[in-house]
Order: structure tokens, then C-alpha cells, then sequence
DNA sequence: AATGAATGAGCTTTCATTCAT
DNA sequence: TATGAATGAAAGCTCATTCAT
């Protein structure tokens, strides 16, 4: 429990100091120094700097995963309120955070140059596209949609999410969260006119 | 210029090296060896690292920016063509390219720590968008369309660009260049039916 | 004496960690391992590391003596037999063993930079020199000898056996005992013919 | 060549370390510190302290080849002389030096746990004993002697030859050349008596 | 007496940078 | 201009030692 909890710590301050320095100038001193701990410390509960940031890697994946799961169980039965709520969360301020996403894109960054992480978020990323599909699937038999290509629109939206997070985190000042939301609205109203023609603000 | 010509060299070295290590392991031995030259030359011609690593950025940035001048003006005159022209280009595999991305989200990752980065980033987003906006505005024009939320769509539009080049760092296998252009079009023809309804393969 | 036995069993550790990964890579965390124990445990009983290296030579060093004295009793009174016994109990598996001597040789490898090492190493030297000498006086007053060196003797006497070692510890394959054994009683029977001569297996 | 010449500083560097400090405490800050370089050196020309601790011991091991074959040269032709001149080198000062001892016992305390230390030093000890069985053969042809095991001779040769560097080693001022090269000659005296009887001083 | 988490000094190694050639 | 040997600061990592439990 104890270790659990050291380990957590170290994780966090690991985020910090992501979000502070970037991933190439985070060193293990400053990962302890943010901890308030010593020197070894990381290597003592992580064997390796890789080791660390792997874990990382894997921590921020979990914590987003859980929102993600919260927030399908919170509309669950209703796949057009789920797939607004999904395109929602990822514009709250909890994780379309620009601390965040410096941390996320750190990782990013060195996907081609570290395959662990590039598995690690290949799989998130596949996981959440099969539940797009199956919402958007969903919706098109409801709505009895047709010349819709699915693959299509799940492609688009995750996109879109991806796309405003780069925004957030490039251009802070002019990212506008309205606009973005506006955009996705926008599109759903378009796309399944029968779910969302009255969903306004 | 011989001076020039060095330089482009060790930019070109420099590309390579993020593309295949990460920007984090890229060291200036890396480049040098990668341009076949000796390992000073980097400091001779650049100064300094953080000096080769600005300079790379903003010859991307340069790189990406001549196409897409010239798919603006070769298309001119026609806002709606444009518009697509230039989400088409965006996927053409010149620049939709794996080893290309790497490079961009590399220097994305260090964006928050590196305000140089950001300020070269942002510089370039601005610009793309203004010039989308100018587009959108014609085309609503043009068509009369009502009820459009320009900035959502296009931040809509060029989100979808960012997200679909994560998909193909992150998951080449299953990103699909013809999924993304399909969700383009459905896009643009649910938005603006007038201009776009036609545009088929 | 659950102290007693506690030390023993960390210079037991010790012993098996110098003979498997050498002195330079035995870490008191091997060592605790190696006996099962936590990883304090060794300054515990042993407060610092020179010490339990210390102690751990000398323990080799008593364990050598034991043997060497119950070897010198057996054979009382007849130093001819004694001189022959004490030399091949150096060949005995028991002694001429290579995890044991790589123990030893690993300490002699610092006895030049560790003055502690060389005072308890020269000690045991000095020792058995003393008694071979006297054996050999005893030898030759019996057998009337003329014109021996004495220290000639008992130097070549000792040395072979260390370098029978040194063969064993580095070639393990071609060391052969007999062939030790061999030289020795040869040699001892062309020094001392009147003694040795009928001495076969 | 000026890289060689680097090399060679830095082993010999290396190696009045090793005799001062032992192998366990040298660092590489000592070495170069010795060497008048800085702190980078070693890891610039040997690239690995592994990797410049063999080189040292091949180094050392090449050193005393040449100095064997030089003897062995010397006395060509005649089997007793390059025998007794063999031996007798073992023991001069610039071979039987503490200094030089020193490093030798430090790699062979680490024989067990370096395999490629071991391999070094077998190698080294086959080829001599190789020679030292065909001068022996040839003494014994020379001579007709009768009975005399050549394994015997040779490896009680060049154990006490080793067992003296051992004594000198230990008990640097009870050890006596003079005594050992006693023991040598008495050895052979008694061994082969037609060839060594009027070996005096 | 024993544990094992924590410390922090010190090690090997890497690498941007300098500079004599 | 270009080289590449050399530097030395800073990194990751190891490990003897300490100490609260």
C-alpha cells in the first residue's frame, strides 16, 4: 500500500515536471526534487528512468480511460446522449487541460521513436474507436440513417478531439472551448439531424 | 551558397535522425554522422543545438507552407475547391507521411516547455485558420448558406487534419487514408450540400 | 550464541557471493539475499562492509588453519609424513577447490591496496613457513642430508603449492591433481631420497 | 597513431591505479586523473571501463610475452640454458616487482567472475607450459635421464615460479630472490644433475 | 533483533561544446 | 571550412548506510 501510494507520488510529480519541462529535459532529480523526496527514489521504485515514464505513459492512459468509463455508464442505454457526452468530456476542462496535454503530446512525440508507447496508445486509441462505432452504429439504426459511412464519421469525431487538443495546447489564447463544442454539434446536428436538431446549448 | 547548402544538409540529417530516434535521443553526433560529416559541423553552422532544432522546425514549417501556397493558388479563384484541395492535401502521402508526423509531433511534445516552438506553431495555425475563414465566408456566400458557425467549422475542419495525423503516427496499420478523405467529403457535404453534394471520388 | 551464528551465516553469504560475481560485484544487498536475509542485516552485525570482508578473509584464514593443524596432529612425531601430508592436503578437494580459491585469490588481489588484508595474509604465511622450515630442519638432521638450502626447500615447497592453485583456479580443465601430487613427491624424493623414495600412491 | 599513443597512456594509467588502489576502488575519474586528462577520456578511447580493464590485462599480458620470447630468443638452441633463463627472468626486478604483481593478482582475483579474464589468462599460462614441455623433453633426450614424469617438471616449474610472485606480493620483505632463485637451481640440480650440477652463482 | 524504505554520495557514461590543426 | 580529439557538466544509476517501525 505504502509503495502504491510512493509510486503514485512519483507518477504525479513525474506529470508535473512533463508539463513544466517537456519530456526531454524532465530528469530523475527533478522528478524526486517535485516529489520532495532523494535522488534514488525513482529508481529504487521504478528500476529505471524508461521504466517511470512507461508507468506514466500507462497512469495518464488509466485516468482518462476512467472518465471515459464513467462517463458511458453515466448515459448508458442512450447511444446519441453517450456519444455528445464522450465528445463533451473530452472538452472539459479536467482533461482538455493544457498541463495535461503537454503530456499527452510529450508522449506522443516519441510514439515512432519508442515503441512501447506507441502500443500503449494504439490500443487506447482502438478501444475507443470500437465504442464510437458501436454508438454511431447504433444511432444509424435508430435514426434508419442512410448513406452513412460509418468508419467515416467515427474517424471524424475522434479526430476532431484530437485536433482541438493540439489547438489548446498551441494556442491557448485563441483555442475557444465554445467554438469547439460548436463544432461538434454542429456536426452531429448535421449528420444525425434527427438525434441532435434540438440540442442546443 | 555553399553556407546554405550545408545548412539545408544538416536539417535534412536532423529530420531523419527525430524521425527515426525521437527528438530526445537525437544527439548532435547522430546528425552529423547522418550527413556523413564530422561531428563539430553542427556548432560551426548552427551554433548550438537548440539553434538546429528551431531552425529544422521552421524549415518544416517553410517546407509545409510552399504546399500549401501552391495548392492554394492553384485552385485560385474557386473557395470551394480550394477548401477541399487543401484538406486533400493535408492526407497526400508527401505529407500525411509517418516519418514526416513523427517530426511534427515531436516538436509538438515540446511545444509547452519550448515557447520558441509554440510561437513558430502558432504563428503557422494562424495563419491556416484565417485563411480557412476566408474560405468558409466565400463559400457561405456563394451558397447562401444560414445558420453556419464559421469558426466551428473551421476549427471542425482543421482539428480533423491534427487528429487524423495522430491516427496515422499512432496507429499506421489501421489508419486508413480513405476513411479520413471519405470523412471530409461527407463532411463538406453535409455542411454546405450546395457545393459539395457532387464530389465523388 | 544466536549472534555468533548470525555472523556466520552472513560470512557463509559472503563467501558464496565473492566465489560467484568476485569482490568488486558483491554488494551487501547479495549477500543479505544470498542468506535469505534483509537487506540492513549485514551492518547490523557487521557495522561496515571492510569489516565483514575483514572478518570473512578471516574466517577463511581460521578455517585453513584447522585444517592445516588437524593435518600436523595426525602425523605427530614423524615429519617426514607431516611434510608429506601437509602438502597434499593443499591438493585435498576440499582446499583445492576453485569456488574456495577464487575466494582467496580474490583477496590477495587486494592485498597490495588493503593493509589489513596483507597483515592477516603475511600472518598465515609467516606461519606455515615456520613450519615447513622446522620440518625440513627435522628432515635433514634425521637423514644426515648435506649441502640443502633449507629455505630453498621450504620456499619452493610452499610456492608450488600456491601456484597449483593460481593452475586451478585459471585452467581448470587442464589442472590435474595427480599431476600435482606427482611433482611434488618428486620433487620431494630427489631432495630428500632417503625419505621419499619408496613413496608411490 | 596519436590515438594509440592515448591508448597506452590511459593503460598505463590504469595500471599504476590498479597497483595503487586495487582494481574494486579504481575509477575512472583516477585513471584520468593519473593520465592529466580529463574526466571523458576513457569512455572516448576505450569506450567502457570493461572494455579498458581487458586491455589492460591483455596489455600486461603482451608486455610479459615479450619479454619471454626475448629470453627465449637469447638462449636459442639450448634447451638447459633457455630453461634456467626462463625461470630466472620470472624473478627479475622488472617482472617480480610488486607494483606489476599487484595488477596480475587483481585481474586473477576476478578470473572467476570475468570469463574474459579467464580466457586471457589461460591462454597465456597454455603457451608457456607448452614451451616448457618441449624444453624439458629435450633435456631429457639430451641427458638420457630416466623416470622423470615431464607434466611433474613443468608444472612444479611454473607453479613456484607463480608462488613467488604470490610471496612477493604478501610478504614483500620476507621474500627473498636470492632464496627463490635457490630454490630454482637446487630444483634442476636435482632434477637433471648433468645439466645443472656446476650452476653456481 | 530484524526489516526494508529512504538517503545521498559517488560512480560510469553521455554529449554539447570548444579549439588546435 | 572542416575536422575530431578533448573537455567537463550533467545525467542515470548503484549501493553502503541509516533509521523508523
Amino acid at each position: 500500500m505504502a509503495k502504491a501510494r510512493r509510486r503514485q507520488q512519483l507518477i504525479d510529480a513525474t506529470i508535473k515536471c512533463i508539463s513544466k519541462k517537456g519530456l526531454g529535459s524532465t530528469t530523475l532529480g527533478d522528478v524526486a526534487r517535485e516529489a520532495g523526496l532523494s535522488q534514488g527514489i525513482v529508481n529504487l521504485h521504478f528500476e529505471s528512468k524508461d521504466n517511470l515514464l512507461t508507468e506514466t505513459l500507462r497512469y495518464i492512459a488509466e485516468e482518462y480511460d476512467e472518465s471515459f468509463m464513467k462517463t458511458l455508464s453515466a448515459t448508458d442505454g442512450d447511444p446519441s446522449a453517450t456519444l455528445l457526452a464522450l465528445m463533451e468530456m473530452d472538452l472539459k476542462p479536467a482533461i482538455c487541460d493544457r498541463q495535461k496535454l503537454a503530456v499527452w503530446f510529450a508522449f506522443w512525440g516519441e510514439v515512432k521513436a519508442v515503441p512501447t508507447y506507441q502500443k500503449i496508445c494504439a490500443a487506447r486509441n482502438n478501444k475507443y474507436d470500437d465504442v464510437m462505432v458501436s454508438l454511431v452504429e447504433a444511432i444509424i439504426r435508430e435514426g434508419g440513417y442512410e448513406g452513412i459511412d460509418i468508419a467515416g464519421v467515427t474517424t471524424a469525431l475522434s479526430s476532431m478531439t484530437d485536433g482541438f487538443w493540439l489547438s489548446c495546447l498551441i494556442s491557448p489564447k485563441s483555442f475557444d472551448r465554445q467554438v469547439a463544442r460548436t463544432a461538434v454539434r454542429q456536426y452531429l446536428k448535421t449528420t444525425f439531424p434527427k438525434h441532435y436538431s434540438q440540442a442546443s446549448e
